[in-house]
DNA sequence: TAAACCATGTGTATCTTATACACGTCCGAG
DNA sequence: CTCGGACGTGTATAAGATACACATGGTTTA
């Protein structure tokens, strides 16, 4: 009765403790070897692929273990997410922070797109792991000496995030209309850009059906063999960098117009 | 064999013709009420109540008979977002592409807002259903006249797409904590505010700890009480349209730069 | 050192859901 | 009038999450 008051918020607290010294004796399982055989399994298939039961049997475990260590499924996935976009990368104490904010979007991009199925995980909670807040910290450590207010730092950041994430989503979502058009040549196209083509009819899309045929979302006269391994691009950024870009200009702008310089 | 090719996408088709005429006979069923059905029970308890039981239920049917009309449960996820979005506003063709964009961009905030559960919906396919598509003609045709090059607007609508669903998914993650909080006051944080404030210690997280004694959060001397119905803020828009703003504000600095004016 | 404890795993049972299949029915076409 | 197909129904199956009760071995306590 002395060394852990129920505490009102376990989940917290859970999120918060994966270190917590193996309690009471043999320290087998742990929330970090399930977190992390899950996170595994989510980067190999996808985290439809993410059952406790599946989770369990890759280490070598009953379900039923799982529970020991984990609330349930829905924790589990929050703590994945939150161990996917794990630590940020230092700040560069140098940089104005128009490059800081820049490159800590780059960072968060970068780490996204080595899990991008965390784009998917329904989040329940607003972030509150310790890696989340962490980039949260990190983000506004990027802000500091930009004379923005509280909120308006925090709209930046949150901004910024909105956009990596969607990139990211996106990305995902074309990746795997790739490869399903891979496996079931008849079951969907080949890539986004055709399947748009087939819809957007010119006379109702004029805008979208010149994009398209502008070859913005693939070259249409792209081989449409059967199940071509489609070169999977790896635009490194250009369409996410426009966008962050941009948005910083705009923030930038404000500032100059606000007070004439940067604080 | 004339008047229906079974066609390779089955899905994309139906997607698109859901107002098919009913073919056979009675019309009492139809994937226009299904998903109906599905939307609304969306709207009054969230993606989560919306199994293929439920649905039917609504609608008095057996759970077997949605089948009928659509492929599955994810083809329905599918539908139900696209039919969510709805129709978007009328472009003004007289205001400067940059209002268009901008109240484009707050019809989208509002439609997202009426049915937040969308952006918990997983999606698999990259927008293909006739609302999305038409809400990205909507968007290129409100860019109509801006000097950027088709891969810049796509960008451009993408972008602020991104940061619209980002902020209502936000809104809805911290609406979800705080009613979580209401319903077992011991599980939860009243609200984000208290939560991330327990969990930024000042010397490890400085900044963001700063942020919440701002009360950017909401004010932490807000009363602690067990379950208080938490005054639902209805910022209507001063986060998402600073960040829409400071956007567009640095697509139009970069047309600047570029080319002296607006085309 | 012996006894009690408790964290950790296990096995089994249950409930919810999605979905395949086969059957009956009623409509309109021939 | 009869046949075929669209539409609903009912039943069966399988996956998955999770509650519960039990086994076990190290830790702690008397």
């Amino acid at each position: 009765m002395s060394q852990d008051p129920p505490a009102p918020t376990s989940g917290l607290q859970r999120l918060w403790r994966l270190d917590a010294p193996p309690r009471g004796g043999r320290p087998t399982l742990s929330v970090r070897r399930v977190v992390a055989a899950a996170v595994e399994l989510a980067d190999a298939e996808g985290i439809g692929a993410v059952s406790m039961g599946r989770v369990a049997e890759q280490l070598g475990f009953t379900t039923m273990a799982l529970y020991r260590h984990v609330a349930g499924k829905d924790e589990l996935l929050e703590l994945m997410s939150d161990a996917a976009v794990g630590e940020p990368p230092p700040t560069d104490g140098a940089a104005p922070w128009r490059a800081r904010a820049h490159s800590w979007s780059l960072a968060m991009l970068r780490r996204v797109r080595e899990h991008p199925w965390i784009t998917e995980v329904p989040f329940s909670t607003p972030p509150l792991g310790p890696h989340r807040v962490r980039w949260m910290e990190a983000g506004l450590r990027a802000l500091r000496g930009c004379a923005l207010d509280a909120e308006q730092k925090l709209a930046v950041i949150n901004t910024l995030n909105g956009i990596v994430w969607h990139e990211v989503s996106l990305e995902w979502q074309q990746a795997r209309a790739r490869d399903r058009a891979g496996r079931d040549p008849a079951g969907a196209f080949a890539d986004y850009g055709r399947a748009l083509a087939s819809v957007a009819a010119p006379e109702r899309f004029p805008e979208l059906a010149a994009l398209v045929a502008d070859g913005v979302f693939g070259e249409p006269d792209a081989a449409p063999g059967p199940a071509g391994p489609a070169p999977v691009q790896d635009f490194d950024d250009p369409l996410v960098a426009f966008a962050v870009d941009r948005f910083l200009d705009g923030v930038e702008l404000l500032l100059e117009r606000q007070g004439g310089g940067a604080g």
